[in-house]
DNA sequence: GTGAAAGCGCTAACAT
DNA sequence: ATGTTAGCGCTTTCAC
């Protein structure tokens, strides 16, 4: 099966130079005279070649390759950030390798060290799962990553994230402003950083505006669906229930919507809710999300691009990157009755 | 960087063996002797080797990685088969390399070699936007692949789809059991086998039941939600409307949603609306979308399995599998009135 | 400026 | 049953 590699060898004999000619012009392309560089470029588009990326990275080189590290796949929110780093890296020429955390949980250090030394030239991190044993090593290996929405939990490590404590606080401030007093808030998955400063950003704004935080209200969610859905039937339940809530995702919201529903409230007229992401989703059911955005794809970009730049320049120091969260109003809030 | 890596001439030392041994251990396993081979996995353990696979693949042998060639990343659709590739292929200890076709528009041969000699075992293809270039050269070259969800574009090929025209008969049916007489129909994109399928099958129904075709009821969509969305204002423009819309996804589903309610048209009870594909927001919205149901990860699993029995087995004639569609009845439909 | 030669880590054919 | 050897396609000294 594809047995009819054209080599640079092959190259070489049909341009009348040595292989090693040929390989300079691939390459930083110095010390090579004009002419030949002609003939060789046109040898090359002649016989259709294509460097072997594995003999090229098995010397040492580059395999311009970047393994992404995703927790699950279909989620909307992992598609936005995969698509903004994919567009990135295909304008540098560099290929992707997909992992998904799932399938290693196990042994997460044998992992890395696949990860590693296995094909790539570099790791994007998109919020896994329990980071804590592979970021260490890859620190230690010097191997160049970029963790993605993960702030709070790799603190030496680069990063890109969103100002997720502040995305939680102006949510609360605006649903205060709306002149709700008891909101209910349906946290993200708390091994998560990023769960974490919401939920801080929330409490913040309660205690800014004098309003006293009861614990009643703060339920533990996953970032699912039907997660969102079990808090927001318990929040409902409570002798003195929210009138508004506020879940720490829009999926979580989506489920939320879905008790409300059941339970006969009319959204948002008996109950605001509001989400975070703002994922296409959120703009499309009904009524439309009022939500945080985060800018997801924008994300997967800059990560991308900060990766890149940390493989060219690995001495450079981390950087840290948290990109503005935004209030997207729409109908699912409004003035308490 | 990660320049500390551990070889099979490292684990012989540790073992005391030579390192053609370690290799035989690694691979089929014949002719060591049991007390060797307990030496030589030790010394795998101890030192935590990791076999280098672009050695290995450069030597002639398997990668070990399966190419995903994907139109688009971040839809619930080709997220649900990515989820399905990917646990099928984890199984089996592959990983997957993701490649995005709008990146490669240009020129695609160049792009099936890279494909091919490049990296991967085999590739699956998910409705791939310009097919009939590479499908060709990829069978010149016996290079294993199975798409997924294209049928009807590729006759030789192996692939996994669905029954697309027996979906979209089904659909119809049940807008016409409803009392439906106007139905109005919206493509996918009709470069697509399976959007030119589910169009068949919207057109036998409506002739088995006596119903007249009319061109007019009939539009062009793109299997995108704003192409929904004007395709149905388009429609409910007409001098006789249509009572039921059927689009050939759900997101142009949605589309129709959204138009349906700009124009305070009540759902179902002033418009029936049908999608095809029950991702998992089709549930989600409101009202529940009524839709045929496409097993998208399971068809992402059974097209990895396929490819998989190719790579070990590439005499084999090509299979074509059609997985059954299904129709799921929730609320966005109901008797016309 | 250009070619020859070594070697990256691995597998498999060939010896023993 | 085990070791030796020759490459896979490439980059990179090192000569000339």
């Amino acid at each position: 099966m594809s047995r009819t590699n054209v080599t640079i060898v092959d190259v070489a004999k049909e341009a009348g130079v040595s292989f090693a000619t040929v390989s300079r012009v691939l390459n930083d392309g110095a010390n090579v005279k004009p002419e030949k560089r002609a003939r060789v470029l046109r040898a090359i588009k002649r016989l259709g070649y294509t460097t072997n990326l594995q003999a090229r990275s098995l010397r040492g080189g580059r395999s311009h390759l970047i393994g992404l590290l995703v927790r699950d796949l279909g989620t909307a929110y992992i598609g936005e950030i995969m698509r903004g780093v994919d567009s990135e890296l295909a304008e540098n020429k560099y290929d992707v390798m997909l992992y998904t955390t799932h399938r290693h949980q196990a042994k997460e250090n044998e992992y890395v060290t696949a990860l590693t030394r296995g094909m790539t030239d570099g790791l994007l991190l998109v919020l896994p799962r329990h980071p804590e044993g592979y970021l260490k090593s890859l620190r230690q290996k010097k191997f160049p990553y970029v963790v993605i929405d993960h702030q709070g939990i790799d603190d030496r490590g680069p990063a890109v994230g969103a100002t997720n404590r502040a995305g939680g606080y102006d949510a609360t401030r605006y649903l205060l402003a709306l002149g709700h007093r008891r909101i209910g808030f349906i946290t993200g998955s708390m091994d998560l950083g990023c769960s974490r400063e919401r939920l801080d950003g929330y409490r913040a704004a309660l205690r800014d505006h004098g309003v006293a935080a009861d614990a009643e209200l703060v339920r533990e969610g996953n970032f699912q669906q039907p997660g969102g859905y079990a808090a927001a039937i318990e929040l409902m339940n409570l002798q003195d229930p929210p009138t508004a809530i506020f879940a720490s995702n829009d999926v979580m919201a989506f489920g939320v919507m879905e008790a409300a529903r059941e339970r006969g409230k009319k959204i948002p007229d008996d109950i605001s809710i509001i989400g975070f992401d703002d994922i296409p989703q959120a703009a499309q059911v009904h009524p439309p999300l009022t939500t945080i955005r985060q800018p997801l794809e924008e994300m997967g970009h800059r990560a991308a691009q900060m990766l890149l730049e940390i493989i060219e320049h690995p001495e450079q120091a981390a950087e840290k990157i948290e990109l503005p969260t935004e209030l997207v109003m729409r109908e699912s809030t409004r003035v308490l009755r």
